[in-house]
DNA sequence: TCACCTGCTTGATAAATGTCAAGCCAGACC
DNA sequence: GGTCTGGCTTGACATTTATCAAGCAGGTGA
């Protein structure tokens, strides 16, 4: 049985309606890897072998162009990645990096291509992903230009306090160089901007963010449920 | 024979490889509408009832947040829009508008989502529109988060160049002040652009591109094939 | 414990981009 | 032909954002 080496992802929304047999084939080939925090595992421009799911740790997806590079976003345990490059058989348009010790399971593209055609549980969960990341992206395009770097960072505040559970005070999960980068700015820039939402109800100690005022915030960020 | 009606697209790639039979059931309650130019065919948030095919004419997506407003993308003849969204159930994330008098298919979202469940040709192309449309996506974020509106709108003029079938000389299909937002600046930083892009072989004259130096206009663009 | 990273912050300054106001100009319409 | 309109352009200025340089601080390892 190869499957039993891959129950972890079994569960997963994207592998749960498939047939016992088509997992099988899908997890030919496949295999898990570990890397060490901070390695490049892709790079932009290659071929899409393997479709990518985070096991555990913490992958980033970025891009460069001339000597400039931007952090596109993070991705955490079982997130899946280089899906549309996969389906479509080509080259990746984003490099990927660990932040992490992190544990990746690979499984061929050609396999995905191959029971996507004849698994339609399987081709129903991979059209419900992508159409996810895809209006993923759009919702982050119209964040990047509607809105100016501060809105961007107080909506990025409201938002981690809502999945850290809603607590007052929480943890940034990532430094704030790659969220600077996410957000479209400059470091410097970021550490301005917490600043100037210092009076809007936000207080920042190292990696801790406290919200002393969600009314303000709010107020100054207006979230929007077709962005956020 | 409702499809008579539909003829007209059922060569394009997302309807040509399904079946006769997946194909009557998809146009069953589908129509066409004339649309008169500049007028909003689609407000974010509403429920996607239907996916839109341009049959022709232009459709501009668009998208808004307090008080600012930003154009995404220009469709033209044959493209489809809404698909995302239509797949997933969900609200548009972005409203669409007519350019021009514009005769758009409506085939009802159910339809789509039924036939993609049953026809595993259908669903091999919906799963290659939707990754490329996602993929598109991708590159305009770079384009945005890693050049600077001067260098995005050299890579434009680059790239309709090539759309226009490399003349010296060409058209701008759209508005300045829609190009201005698509590129995400103002009309005035638009206009100072293109006088920015002079030294670097572009003449503009109302509508009209000419590239006066293809050598220097490439070297300051750096157009890349993961970006462009 | 101390030195030394590395990432963060701050200040000064520059560059990019946006805003406001005015004028221009081509096409639409009477 | 003349007027009007809307989009485009230009200038002056404000704001936003980036750059460069320096200093700070918390964690790591000798």
């Amino acid at each position: 049985m190869t499957s039993t080496r891959f129950e972890s992802i079994r569960e997963l929304p994207l592998f749960a309606e498939m047939t016992e047999e088509s997992f099988d084939i899908l997890t030919r080939g496949a295999y898990v890897q570990n890397f060490p925090p901070n390695m490049v595992m892709i790079t932009e421009g290659e071929a899409a072998d393997f479709l990518h799911i985070v096991q555990s740790g913490c992958v980033e997806l970025f891009s460069s162009w001339t000597n400039r590079e931007t952090s596109v976003t993070t991705l955490y345990a079982n997130s899946t990645f280089i899906l549309a490059a996969t389906m479509k058989d080509r080259v990746n348009l984003m490099s990927a990096r660990t932040l992490q010790k992190s544990r990746i399971i690979m499984i061929p593209s050609e396999n995905v291509r191959d029971v996507f055609a004849s698994d339609p549980a399987f081709a129903l969960a991979i059209v419900d992903e992508l159409a996810r990341c895809y209006r993923a992206t759009i919702r982050n395009m119209k964040n990047l230009k509607l809105r100016t770097s501060i809105e961007r960072l107080a909506n990025y505040i409201l938002k981690q306090h809502h999945r850290q559970g809603d607590a007052v005070a929480y943890q940034l999960p990532i430094e704030k160089r790659r969220l600077a980068s996410y957000l479209g700015m400059t470091p410097e820039n970021l550490s301005r901007a917490f600043n100037n939402l210092k009076p809007h109800g936000v207080v920042v100690d190292g990696q801790t963010i406290t919200i002393t005022d969600m009314t303000k915030l709010t107020a100054f960020a207006k979230p929007d449920v077709l962005i956020d």
